[in-house]
DNA sequence: TATACCGGTTTCCTAAAGGAAACTAGTACC
DNA sequence: GGTACTAGTTTCCTTTAGGAAACCGGTATA
């Protein structure tokens, strides 16, 4: 009547609901760091290269200073970007990702790669709506 | 005084304000998609396997009913997962990644890797700190 | 009949996220 | 002196996210 996994209370692929939530935690950690609206654009910004404050915020439409001030403010706590002063005259302040926040690369690419293909999907798909 | 990018508003790299802006818009595409406290955690539950309501519940700590009913709606209407219903007695449902939802393995991959190093080093960090 | 499981929904509530606009201080340009 | 740019901060406000708990109908089990 029932089959093994819902008697068994395990996950298939053989892992207990123990050992899946297990696998979860890093995901969890990651999203805790990478969470905010804006957080990954950011990062993504600065993987072009350092950054200004105006220039990024000129990048991502919608942005606002004090989201950017915030933001900002957080990866540098989690040690993804530092900020550097130049004491030039007028003061130049750049922001870069650190050799950590580089670490993300792969990630960024990943969701980049995704983001272009759900892209097209949704495109198609409104145009779709469009005929009817 | 002033060093080239600051003058032409450009990224380094040689991408224009404009041309950043371009790339971030397919991250902000799989961000829509993907927002939310537990929408990757119950996907990444669901690169295991079919899944039921309860058990899906039991493996990621502290997702309440009602969140857990109104992501996965969310990830239906995106057609990330698909909802099946068993009229055995009494029924059972099951939740699925779509094919399209398994198009996100590279990334929750990817996740899931940054994540575990991440949370190597907090707890290295928090190990740190409590030497002090 | 009582209890427990499943798959949720509903209500009520709070905390956090986030936007708009104004404002600051310093410099520079004309 | 007037305007504009940089790098933010501050205030006020609205929206949303999200949690807790109760509740629902149906089935099964003792």
């Amino acid at each position: 009547m029932e089959n093994e996994d819902h008697d068994k209370r395990k996950c298939p692929m053989h892992l207990s609901t123990g050992e899946c939530s297990q696998r979860l935690l890093p995901v969890k950690d990651a999203l805790d760091v990478l969470s905010g609206k804006w957080k990954l654009q950011i990062i993504l910004s600065l993987t072009f290269g350092k950054k200004r404050f105006k220039q990024i915020q000129r990048e991502i439409p919608g942005l606002t200073p004090k989201m950017l001030s915030k933001e900002l403010k957080e990866l540098e706590i989690n040690e993804l970007a530092v900020r550097h002063v130049y004491d030039s005259l007028p003061v130049s302040i750049e922001y870069e990702l650190t050799p950590y926040g580089r670490t993300l690369q792969p990630l960024i690419t990943e969701l980049h790669n995704w983001g272009t293909k759900h892209r097209k999907r949704i495109i198609a798909g409104s145009k779709k709506a469009m005929k009817k």
